[in-house]
DNA sequence: GAGTGGTCTAGACCACTAT
DNA sequence: TAGTGGTCTAGACCACTCT
């Protein structure tokens, strides 16, 4: 772990746990620099780094303190930032998060895949569709795109399981970033029934684009969920 | 301006521009540390703007890259990173973008607003009902709060044109984060006859809590979306 | 092995807040 | 005016990719 992860980690526990509390000022950089035996560069990244997921607030001239929230908040905060780019099982910590295959297939790119794949040829892709359920209660339904040329051997199983697991673990590929977009419509008859909700009911359609660290997109995927255990949380600085 | 922003900004035009097209290869960092007479952390810090953006993907021991996406990806990445904390007004260049206040009044801070905005005491907060219109077309309604004492002298007009301009331009406050939640539910009778949609017709709901520079929230405000052009855009890195 | 970007440092100097 | 965090530098060394 790199010296700025540690100190952002070591600082954000002390904050979970309360040595730090909402509205406390953190020690000077100028003290956090003979505490972790760091340069101010990398102190400052390390506090830049809490900024970003919410928890502190830098007032120059002034000090750095902890965000004024609830504690639950500051919790819930750190748990979010973390699941960032992984599926939801982080966010639900202590919850079973399990897979229902509908499909899985392997079909030519349609346009739209093609696209957002930046497939420029005939290419093929798998096509999965899933529900998923957080302790047996069906919460969204998802359509994912993946060409098999970047992502081979992909099995049914892992799509029960966890597909970002098998494409790190496995294929010890590196997922970088995503593109995401959230919008809202009136469920179609297929998620109405799969999410036991009303035909017609809100739902929240989140479309995302993942690319390696090689910058290329490897997935693209649709997904629906139920308007009941949505909520998406985002921090924005500057 | 500062260096690392004007780096950016002129790299950002150079891309958009065509100088560096999609899937094309940067200069390498130690040129371009020679090309802006900067350090190579200057260059990185650039870099890494660029990349939170969505903009660019930098690959160790290979170089550094424009994301392959359609330039029309890349021009609307360009104007929505930058209208992160601004109003809608920014999103929509070449779009009137225009208010129809509905309610200003002073009253005592409800329970949630207390908490959000942590108001111990009682206190006076304004409570301010928008309707905001896209060249005419009603695409959002407003409710805002914001504490008197925070935001002396607020007036109706300022709330026909831009909250945050005055905020910024008159008080001279700096804005500095806002958490953010997007939910989704059916609209009620009064979303329903100011957003002319149908009744129970999904929307987003977005709850914002808003933080000045000093740390202290100054803002709670829920804004309910039509759904036809309700779209939340974000890069997720690392 | 040659070449890329990443981390970290020590220190100069700047911008802002408080008193 | 003293003290805070912010920017920037020059350079040592590290991690990764490609051939």
């Amino acid at each position: 772990m790199l010296k700025y992860q540690a100190i952002a980690e070591d600082l954000r526990q002390k904050i979970t746990q309360g040595t730090y509390q909402p509205d406390d000022q953190l020690p000077l950089t100028s003290e956090l620099e003979k505490i972790y035996h760091a340069s101010k560069m990398t102190i400052k990244r390390a506090l830049d780094h809490l900024e970003s997921e919410g928890l502190i607030v830098k007032r120059r001239g002034s000090g750095t303190f902890v965000k004024g929230l609830a504690m639950n908040d500051l919790d819930k905060l750190i748990r979010h930032s973390r699941s960032q780019l992984f599926g939801m099982s982080k966010v639900y910590a202590g919850h079973a998060v399990t897979s229902k295959v509908r499909v899985f297939e392997i079909v030519t790119a349609p346009k739209e895949v093609k696209t957002q794949l930046r497939l420029n040829h005939e290419t093929f892709v798998y096509r999965i569709v899933r529900v998923r359920l957080l302790d047996g209660t069906p919460f969204s339904l998802e359509t994912s795109y993946m060409p098999i040329f970047l992502i081979p051997n992909l099995r049914r199983q892992h799509a029960e399981q966890s597909i970002f697991s098998y494409i790190r673990d496995s294929l010890h590929l590196k997922i970088q970033s995503a593109h995401r977009i959230v919008r809202v419509r009136g469920a179609n008859s297929q998620e109405s029934a799969e999410l036991h909700i009303a035909s017609d009911s809100p739902v929240a359609v989140v479309q995302e684009t993942y690319f390696l660290a090689s910058g290329i997109p490897f997935n693209y995927s649709v997904t629906t969920h139920e308007p009941k255990h949505f909520a998406l949380e985002t921090v924005i600085i500057d």
